[in-house]
DNA sequence: AGGAATAATGTAAACGTTTACATTATGGGC
DNA sequence: GCCCATAATGTAAACGTTTACATTATTCCT
């Protein structure tokens, strides 16, 4: 329990318990075994000088981190945090560690992010990328083959050799859609995420073209938000000044959808009176919404134990494993109710 | 551009450009000077290589990280999400790593966290415990002089020394509280989060007393509910069950002030016109709903950036420069409102 | 009791850097 | 052209583990 001014070392360990360092290695990591009483002594010792294993010095003699790094666009989105907190925990029940890095959505700064967590030398890599099919980085990971897997990613045509988990993003998007069309709509809009940032947008995009083609409704080009930076609610008064006006939108995230809810109603719309609105991901503070927003639910928590136990047995030299496309459900909340036939337009309360 | 089996060290690198590791080691990191020429052979070599510097063997011989550890309770909280990735952003452009850790709330996890991250030697702590003044980690950090900034834990007494970044949240709830009294209210409840796993809810609660007896009025029990199990909707209905009905919640965090009013809801109660509830953290969510929550707005990035530039500070051996108290607002919505003055008890549509 | 088989422990060489210290090259003043 | 100061580079020893291999102790037969 004396301060020491360094940290002791196993040296100083084997030295207390009159033994060798292989020895206190083995005790310490129970890999093979010991005499009871030997075991005993060096674990006394280790305790006296309240030692502890200095993973640097294991890792570079074993060329193994027992870390995952984990490369996601923000944290600042639930669906991304939830994930996160998943792999977290799944990762260090496996014993593993877990370096995190943000992207903001921009490509360039994956690739920043992905050297600095290799500069580490982590074990493998979560992540989620602008572009599965086009990415420098994914093309780094495949040509050092560093285990990896995608989360939230679709890859497709050439990239779909790429290990990923997620759901049918289009297919998702399909029957949301088509549950706004049941309603009654007829004139739907996209609200999207740039297409740019996000190839999940895109599929998105895809399904929501399916269901409307499908109705034989016209399909209206999506309208694009930046997450970050433009304000919503000019875009949307734009969007609804258009002729016949929509009556539904179907919002590629549950963000995006719920700051497209407060900007309809800034703007004097009811939501879902006079507009509905649905959203994509369900995360769990849209059921504590009132009314609930209607939504896609991704299984947050099996995606992210899905892709840990996928990148495990990649670090442990499986061979390729496949992908995992996970069941979605659909969760019907009070935001998508019929259009009222003869829609009144509300005054513009709102000034731009 | 050849692949390797095992990737290229220092000492490839040096002899293919025929001059010694040490000097490669001073062109990849620029810490002394080199001859123009001798720099760029070394970084072509280093390029034609496809070299890229092993942390862990930087590692082991600096004794330095150059990683941060966080410690949270949860990420499924915004607060602490966004407050992470702040951290991440800052971590990152000052060439830190960030490796992450959740608690679920739990001291016995904290343990267990926080000697992973030791064991991979993180040169510093970023963190918030369920009792910074009670907590055997902190106790263990303290006894190793190892570096740490506490955030939104406020230490008080004997821990009062402890390094912490947050606002002052007996005077926060205190105001918003009064906010509530000055909207007219008289039977004010608090809800909160589980005492035992967070300091920042006693403090809150403490806040909330205070503006309580200053304006007279009768002090309740703050409701204690668990964050992650317990069914917030029956523990509500007795509250409202009990006369005088309190008109107006506080709740300790925002994320518990949504469930609340989910719950109020749908227990037949309209929020604000029968209940009023303001909330705690200001989480841009918040923002979005309809109406506007009502609550308390921490400045997350600046505790952030705060935390890391004092951590960072004690890092590179500054002694201790104390605390920091940063600026809350309130963040007037639309959940408090005057109280009905003949409140008329809605019909319990909702069944236990 | 003697020896073979096996279990327990020890020895020492990696792992990939950084960095004191030693050495060699360069340039300037006379 | 020589010497000295100084700049550039080289040498080799750490940093703290793990682990192949070598050695010693123990056990079990016969």
């Amino acid at each position: 329990m004396t301060t020491k001014l360094h940290r002791a070392t196993i040296r100083d360990v084997a030295e207390r318990a009159t033994v060798s360092v292989a020895t206190v290695s083995r005790v310490l990591n129970g890999s093979e075994r010991v005499t009871g009483a030997t075991a005993e002594s060096v674990r006394l010792a280790a305790e006296q000088l309240g030692f502890r294993l200095n993973s640097i010095g294991r890792n570079l003699r074993s060329t193994k981190t027992q870390t995952i790094g984990v490369i996601l666009p923000t944290l600042t989105h639930p669906v991304f945090a939830d994930c996160l907190q998943a792999i977290e925990i799944a990762a260090s029940a496996a014993g593993y560690s877990v370096t995190i890095a943000t992207t903001s959505y921009d490509p360039a700064n994956e690739e920043a992010a992905s050297e600095r967590l290799l500069r580490n030398r982590v074990d493998g890599l979560i992540l989620t990328v602008a572009n599965a099919n086009k990415s420098k980085l994914l093309e780094k990971l495949d040509r050092e083959s560093k285990p990896y897997v995608l989360v939230y990613n679709e890859p497709t045509g050439a990239a779909k050799h790429r290990p990923s988990v997620g759901v049918d993003n289009r297919l998702a998007a399909k029957q949301i859609t088509e549950h706004i069309i049941a309603a009654g709509h007829r004139n739907l809009r996209m609200i999207s995420g740039p297409f740019a940032q996000s190839d999940r947008a895109r599929s998105r995009a895809r399904g929501f073209a399916d269901a409307v083609a499908h109705a034989k409704l016209e399909l209206t080009e999506p309208l694009q938000v930046d997450f970050m930076r433009t304000d919503v609610r000019a875009q949307l008064f734009e969007a609804m000044s258009a002729r016949p006006a929509p009556t539904a939108f179907f919002c590629s995230s549950d963000q995006l959808a719920m700051r497209a809810m407060h900007s309809l109603r800034s703007l004097g719309f009811r939501v879902p009176d006079d507009v509905s609105v649905a959203g994509f991901d369900g995360i769990s503070l849209g059921e504590w919404l009132t009314p609930a927003l209607t939504t896609v639910v991704q299984p947050t928590h099996e995606i992210a134990d899905t892709a840990f136990g996928l990148l495990k047995s990649l670090i442990d030299g499986e061979r390729h494993l496949g992908s995992a496309r996970l069941h979605h459900t659909l969760r019907i909340g009070g935001t998508v109710a019929q259009p009222t036939t003869t829609l009144i337009h509300p005054t513009q309360k709102g000034t731009l």
